[in-house]
RNA sequence: GGAGGAGUGGCCGAGCGGUUUAAGGCGGCGGUCUUGAAAACCGCUGUGCCAGAAAUGGCACCGGGGGUUCAAAUCCCUCCUCCUCCGCCA
């Protein structure tokens, strides 16, 4: 969410100059009904203080006063009833006003305004026709998407043999590399959240559709961020504890309601896949630094890997809901010739900060102040998995292990079918 | 899942319808005293919101929400969390 006060000078102007994210939520409305709200609230106030003088004096009240007070008590309960309505509508349009983009952010209604920062590696040439996974992956025997279809459903995927082992490996490896050398520590969180949980991270209650819910009300969690970014929800940090890194292992669960008919061959868009998660909580001050830092985490096991990428920084129309700004890390797949996103790094500013009451403290006696949050993937594991196979694949249909990957694998160097 | 108990300020802890502007203690900050320190003594000590240029004034908050009352930390309902015991269980 956005600070009331910076809302009431600006809703109207976000509207009007962005309207492919501000359009048509309600901001036109907001600074009148703002102002109502503490009009209101100035009234309310004054007869709740008029009250109180009542009920100082001590024992039985005489006729007059008791007079006084039950037709006051009235006019508190109407000027309630008011207050808590124009409060609930403000609210209801804060909850679902997208933050605002850095400046730095390339403008432009949908990715095609997307801009490239930078680009490592080449895509690798090769002297026979690179098959995609979905094609390598089933003739290797390890990568089984007729069985997860059978016993769960579309989108779900089996893994058998060195996929398993590899991804089991990989998780491994991306924990060793955050929490030795980038300085993360390591969390293993809750995989379910509640719906409070999940209003801080901003997925509720704009984007529920894209979630699963238990029967108890639970929800499985979209990705790691939301157990680890609410860890210190509803507290106030000590500014020398900043910033905080942690480096989580969860499994994420999607329902891809809007994703229907998209990646729908091989495992690139699953309801259910695993993943490492980078999360920092900064100063404000330091925040677009952590960003390029963490974006660099990322990056770096991509290169470990040797794994060809390019970092895209994305557009005010392709920006998601709760991010400030995103690098977008995309690997280069040969089996369909193109970059693929595969790690997305994020600097939300306050903004979750806010929803879920994230706070730190300068110095003895200081207000407390909102942290700045960040996360990046690094990295998820299947489509990891799916860019060593494309990448590493060899012409008899084999695939080589990257080197950085051989001592998790027990010092497997090739994957071959069996 | 069943039975019982409990949630009060940074921490401990009193209060169980109207001198509570939440007693008292601990911790923290400032001061007096001291060559310095300790002890002792004195003062201060949260969060959000409204009004105001500010000084300041006001309102709300005793786990969350709702209710009763002229008046609620205190009474009622409901949910959550923790503790003890029983049952079940990886």
């Amino acid at each position: 969410m956005l600070p009331r006060e910076y809302l009431r000078e600006n809703a109207a102007r976000l509207a009007a100059e962005m309207p492919e994210r501000f359009g048509g939520i309600g901001l036109d409305e907001y600074a009148a009904l703002e102002r109502e709200r503490r009009e209101s609230i100035t009234r309310l106030e004054d007869k709740r203080r008029r009250r109180n003088e009542l009920s100082a004096t001590k024992g039985k009240p005489s006729p007059e006063v008791l007079a006084e007070s039950r037709a006051l008590k009235e006019e508190i309960q109407e000027l309630e009833r008011r207050t808590e309505e124009v409060e609930k509508l403000l609210r209801a349009t804060e909850e679902v006003v997208p933050n605002v983009p850095q400046a730095s952010v390339p403008r432009g209604k949908d990715e095609t305004a997307n801009r490239v920062e930078r680009t490592w590696g080449e895509p690798r040439k090769f002297d026979f026709t690179p098959q995609a996974h979905w094609d390598l992956g089933p003739a290797l025997g390890i990568l089984d998407f007729e069985r997860g279809a059978k016993i769960a459903g579309a989108r779900f995927t089996v893994l058998n043999g060195a996929a398993a082992r590899m991804s089991r490996a990989l998780i491994q490896y991306f924990l060793d590399v955050h929490t030795q050398e980038h300085g993360y520590r390591e969390v293993l969180p809750p995989f379910l959240v509640n719906a409070e949980s999940l209003f801080s991270t901003g997925n509720l209650p704009k984007f529920e559709a894209d979630l699963f819910r238990t029967r108890e009300g639970y929800y499985l969690v979209p990705t790691a961020e939301v157990p680890v970014t609410n860890l210190h929800r509803d507290e106030i940090l000590e500014a020398r504890s900043l910033p905080i890194r942690y480096a989580a292992y969860t499994p994420c669960f999607r329902s891809e309601a809007g994703a229907a008919g998209r990646d729908t061959r091989g495992m690139i868009r699953q309801h259910q896949f695993d993943k490492v998660e980078m999360v920092m909580f900064a100063r404000p001050e330091d925040s677009n630094a952590a960003h390029e830092e963490l974006t660099g985490h990322a990056e770096a096991l991509l290169r470990r890997l040797g794994l060809p990428y390019r970092v895209v920084a994305l557009a005010t129309g392709d920006l998601g809901f709760a991010p400030a700004k995103t690098y977008d890390i995309e690997v280069w797949l040969p089996g369909v010739n193109a970059y693929k996103e595969i790690s997305s790094c994020s600097n939300y500013e306050s903004f979750q900060a806010r929803r879920g009451q994230i706070r730190f403290r300068r110095g003895e006696g200081d207000k407390p102040e909102y942290v700045h949050t960040l996360n990046g993937s690094g990295l998820p594991v299947g489509r990891t998995l799916v860019a060593i196979l494309e990448n590493y694949q060899r012409a008899d249909g084999s695939v080589a292990v990257p080197e950085a990957l051989r001592p998790y694998m027990g010092g497997l160097a090739e994957i071959r079918a069996s």
